[in-house]
Parts: C-alpha cells; structure tokens; sequence
DNA sequence: TTTTAATAATGACGATCATCATTATTATCA
DNA sequence: TGATAATAATGATGATCGTCATTATTAAAA
C-alpha cells in the first residue's frame, strides 16, 4: 500500500530510532532486519524501500545515536553535571539510550569505512563539547584533557556494563572514574570561570 | 577416529588458542563454530566433544586471553613499559594478541553471566597488576589511580581501533592517553622507588 | 477522474548459524 | 591379542540470517 510521504518518512524515522536504541543494546550482528522492523512495528519486507543494505542502516542509526547525545550533552550546564549523568547507574543500565561508544566501539571496530567514519566524527565532537566546558577551550592542552577525560568515561562506563549486574565493581569503576575526573577538574578550573 | 590422550589435549588447547585469537578479532558473533574449527586445523564436528557448547568456549577463551595477557604484564618492569606498550600502534593493529577488554569489553556485556564472571576476574587482575607497579600498592587511594588508568587505557585503545586505520584521531588518541598516564605516573612517583 | 508511482506486506532465496546423532578409526586397558 | 572406550569426521537438523522479486494498495500527479 502506498501512504503519504509525511507518513513515510515518520516510519523511516521510527526504523531509525529503534535500530539506533537496539544496536547499543544488542550489537550491530545482535539482532537482524526482521527482528528490528517487528520491534518498530513493521514487516521485514518494507525494510529495503528505505535503506539500502543493513551496514547503510547501521551508519545511519549511529549517526543518529550521536546526534542524540549531542543534544544531551548540550543540556549539561558545566563539566560536573556531564560527568555526573554519564558515570551514573542509570546510564550503565540503559545502553540503549546512552554512548554509542561505549555500547558500541567494539563492534565499529569490525564494521564498513562507513561507520567507522561516521563513529569518528561523533567522536569528535564528543571531545569538543568537553572542551567547551574546560577553560582555554581551544589550546592543545584542554584538547588533550577533553581526549583524556572522553577515554575515561567510554572505558570506565563499558568497564562497568561488563562485568556482572550488581556486583561490586561495577559500582566501583563508575565511582572511581566520576570521582577521579571530578578531582581533575577541579585542579584545571583553580579560579571559578563559566563552565568550570 | 581415536588419537592419544595427549594429542586431544594438545588439539583442545589449539582450538582455544584460536578462539582467544579470533574472538578478539572478529567478536563473539563475528565467527562460527564451524569456522573457528577450520581455523584451528580441524572439522567442524568435533567441537562438541571438547566443550558443551560455543558459550562455554567463549568463557574458556576469555580465561585463556586473559591469562596471556597476565604473563605479558608480569614481563613488564615498570609501569612505562606497561603504557607504552599497551598503548601502541603494534597493539592497536593485533587485536587478536592484546587486551580482551578493548576488543571484547562491548561484546562481552552481552553475553552470559559465565562470560561476564571470568571477564570481571581477568578484570580485577589486570588492576591488581597496575597497582603492583605503583607506590604504596595496598593502598585505596592506589586502587582508585590503577582504577582510573586501567579506564583510561582500555577507552583509549578501544576508541583508537574504532575510528578509522590511519586516520589522525587514531594516532592522536593513543598518544594523548599515553603522555597522559605517564604525567600522571610521574606526578605519583616523585621520590625514585622500585617499580616507579 | 484517470494515470503514475511509491510504499509496505508477502513470501521465498541461498547462506550460515549452533547443535547433535551417527560412524569410522584407533588408543588404551584387560 | 581382544575388548572397550574415546576421538574426530560426516552429515543433517531446524532456526535465523540478509536480501530481494512480487503484489496489493493508494497517495500524488496529470
């Protein structure tokens, strides 16, 4: 059946978001075509009327997953309240709406040129906005903070999803590495700047 | 057919050998059963016969990665050497013979809860042998930093594997978290003490 | 209103997956 | 030497995979 073209590209949409939700939970090779348009509410079929392989959806979908948290990362009004919400357990149990590097970076490792790009440029500017809430934004000393801080948070937070549920030291990395990047800060924002 | 008692074990072993290889460079689900018995020189038949199924092998492979990654370590007379060698392009370009947190850490909190014990095992080592090359090892407070480098270690290599090959941003972040930790380790390490 | 074209559903394809029963072979033990 | 048991190879199972040709439907264009 033909339906409008709004309503298309809202179903599109919904693909889109579901396959950016359910790759961060399942991996890209975790769940396949049909089982990702039944859980948008559609039939396999239609799949290939919008994307043009799995690997073209999986480039998209991360492409969306970072515009996501581009935008969340845009709510957080200083370097405190970033950390906060990124090393918190409500984060390591909801992959699915948080980092796609940290629910995904192993996988992209194994995927097209396409995605891997795509994972780069997400990437980069996941860095910049943790530049932006360091002082001297733009030196190539707060850059390599903003790298050293980013490594910190994808590690400690795929750290803390792989090791079992309620044990002890999933709790212990998250908190380890809030309290030890929330200590960093503190010594790089010695006067009480904007963002810091 | 029927073969030696110690030629079965020396093929169990060798079937293990490549899983620990292969699952670090293709994932969990990158690779089959019957591929990874061709891999390793044999039918795919016979795999049931040395472990009860492919998950129990992901587990005794993880094990077995991690226990090569112990002995690396234990080679390692300070904790430069350790970084430098970690963090390298060589160990960034041989997933297959490095660190199962990088390439596995992802995959792994997908998979059973066997899997995730032995991960978190080889986990905890892998900080005590930080530790053991920092000062005043017993300490919380060391705990936190061999924590907090082991985060930013894995996050590093990982992240570098996922951009793409040859790409600046993979060289940039590996020598951005080295000449991090190792500022870092000076800083901890003022007085020249063994193992600092 | 009629025609054209776009969309989703249906159903099927070849491939690959993990798993296992069976068989042939032969080391080990009595 | 003869009997037992363990191992690897063979081949097949049902399930799931990505992909696509076809069809029914109907919005959009003429």
């Amino acid at each position: 059946m033909r339906i409008s073209k709004e309503q298309a590209q809202r179903n599109r949409m919904r693909v889109l978001d579901t396959a950016a939700e359910q790759f961060r939970v399942r991996g890209f090779d975790g769940i396949g075509v049909g089982d990702l348009m039944k859980a948008a509410g559609f039939t396999h079929g239609g799949f290939y009327n919008h994307f043009s392989s799995k690997d073209a959806l999986a480039a998209e979908a991360l492409d969306h997953a970072w515009q996501e948290m581009a935008a969340q990362r845009a709510r957080a009004r200083d370097l405190e309240q970033l950390l906060t919400g990124y090393l918190s357990r409500a984060a390591r149990n909801a992959p699915g709406r948080n980092c796609p590097a940290a629910a995904l970076g192993g996988d992209v490792s194994r995927q097209s040129d396409d995605v891997r790009t795509t994972f780069a440029e997400g990437l980069e500017q996941m860095i910049g906005s943790v530049a932006a809430l360091l002082p001297d934004t733009d030196s190539p000393a707060t850059r390599a903070r903003a790298i050293d801080l980013v490594n910190r948070m994808v590690g400690a937070l795929m750290l803390s999803r792989a090791v079992p549920d309620d044990s002890p030291m999933a709790e212990e990395i998250l908190q380890t590495a809030l309290q030890s990047a929330l200590s960093d800060a503190r010594t790089w924002c010695t006067a009480p700047e904007p963002h810091c």
